[in-house]
DNA sequence: CGCCTCTTTGAGCTCAATCAAGGTGTGTGG
DNA sequence: CCACACACCTTGATTGAGCTCAAAGAGGCG
């Protein structure tokens, strides 16, 4: 467990605390804990009584919710510099509606709840970058829902390439998912089976569209990608 | 086109005006305009420079997106006391993300972006409101995705009581849904085709659990729709 | 009165789910 | 250190829920 000190410089980079003095991001995040997860480690379960928020510092978390027939549905992949938990934080005795999940070794700066309500919800600049923050989400909610009636291979690609563009990854070049990511798991983010994401991605890789190194996904061919994106 | 003094009461009962004097709610919505809008009248499209946001004041607005395959997706419908387009309000050139299309005979106070950025974002207890408005619509979304791999049949139970929901409906008597809605809207919020909803829908009116008159729906056995949702 | 949107039903087809079986790599406890 | 469990990947064969296509009736509107 490293010290809040230390993870300063990270925090000061990160868009959510754009602005604002390494003093004043001491105060919001007073007494957080920087937490080190291994693979899978959970962060919080849902339907916990939810006492912290937090920022991701490296690595990834996904966000997951059993359905009613028991498999889990991943709602989001949450990255360096996003804000976990956030939004329920101002409610009256919340609970977390997802559970966090690590995907790989990652990084988490845990902060009480006591420092939002306190010292966040004070601060006019840091309220309106949550705002953006969640209008973001809510756009990316809007983009996939958008996909319902593509066929899979159109889903699959859309999420391929949302989740290289989390990069900015403006070169047509080769590039890297950020996340260890496994077919299961696109699965699960999709509502489909492994067995029908493993069908569509073997194909790609069988024409060197992607290549994949130990559940990190390397994207070859961007171009042929997108032109899956498009109707025929 | 009503006055703004005429909307006066109605916007008060509201609440997200909750705890605002009658003066407050007049400056935050200086200027603005009671729309009068007919069935299936638009107002605004995707990808309009958004120069304005508003509330509903009666009737419904459904809003949607084109998918890329050309049929519209719906991604909300929007009832009395909604705010429509805040979200987009503080980005720097908004473009609507969205069409707003009149479900039945409705009414719209449309506000200027103006008194957004000078008036609605100053104050903080409306700021603290509308970021409730925008978790509560994470969470529908959440709700949504959960539902992804369940068959046709508990999408479109799930989708009705939801609506009822709504309404506050605590008996488990009869209740009708709040807004007009026909078999194919329900098809687009839901990523299926008429033809399905259709036949699932005339099941449950053979077996008395639901009756339509008018593109309005009446659930009977609010019970029986519930059961659908669970698995077997 | 003709146009348009919505509803309804039937028949056939297809995409992706299910089921089944085998292979690999990693962590864990005896 | 081995074996055993567990999570993931892969491929093939079979099946079925929901889509597509087609055709027709019913109500509303200019």
């Amino acid at each position: 467990m490293t010290t809040l000190e230390a993870a300063l410089p990270e925090l000061a980079s990160f868009d959510i605390f754009n602005g604002l003095s390494k003093s004043q991001i001491m105060v919001l995040c007073a007494h957080g804990q920087v937490i080190h997860s291994g693979h899978r480690n959970e962060l919080f379960h849902v339907g916990d009584e939810a006492h912290f928020f937090g920022v991701v510092l490296s690595g990834a978390y996904k966000l997951s919710r059993p359905s009613p027939m028991g498999e889990d549905v991943i709602i989001h992949f949450s990255l360096p510099g996003e804000i976990i938990a956030a939004f329920v934080m101002a409610q009256n005795e919340p609970t977390y509606p997802v559970s966090a999940i690590a995907m790989g070794p990652s990084r988490f700066l845990k902060i009480k709840r006591k420092n939002y309500i306190e010292e966040w919800q004070k601060n006019p600049s840091l309220i309106l970058k949550i705002q953006n923050l969640l209008s973001h989400r809510i756009t990316l909610f809007q983009d996939q829902k958008v996909m319902i009636k593509a066929p899979l291979v159109q889903k699959v690609a859309a999420l391929l390439i949302t989740l290289i563009e989390k990069e900015k990854t403006s070169e047509l070049a080769e590039s890297v998912l950020p996340i260890p990511i496994t077919r299961k798991e696109i699965a699960d983010t999709l509502g489909a089976t492994v067995e029908s994401v493993i069908r569509i991605m073997s194909e790609w890789s069988k024409s060197g569209i992607i290549k994949t190194h130990d559940s990190h996904i390397h994207i070859i061919q961007i171009d042929k990608l997108m032109s899956c994106l498009k109707p025929e």
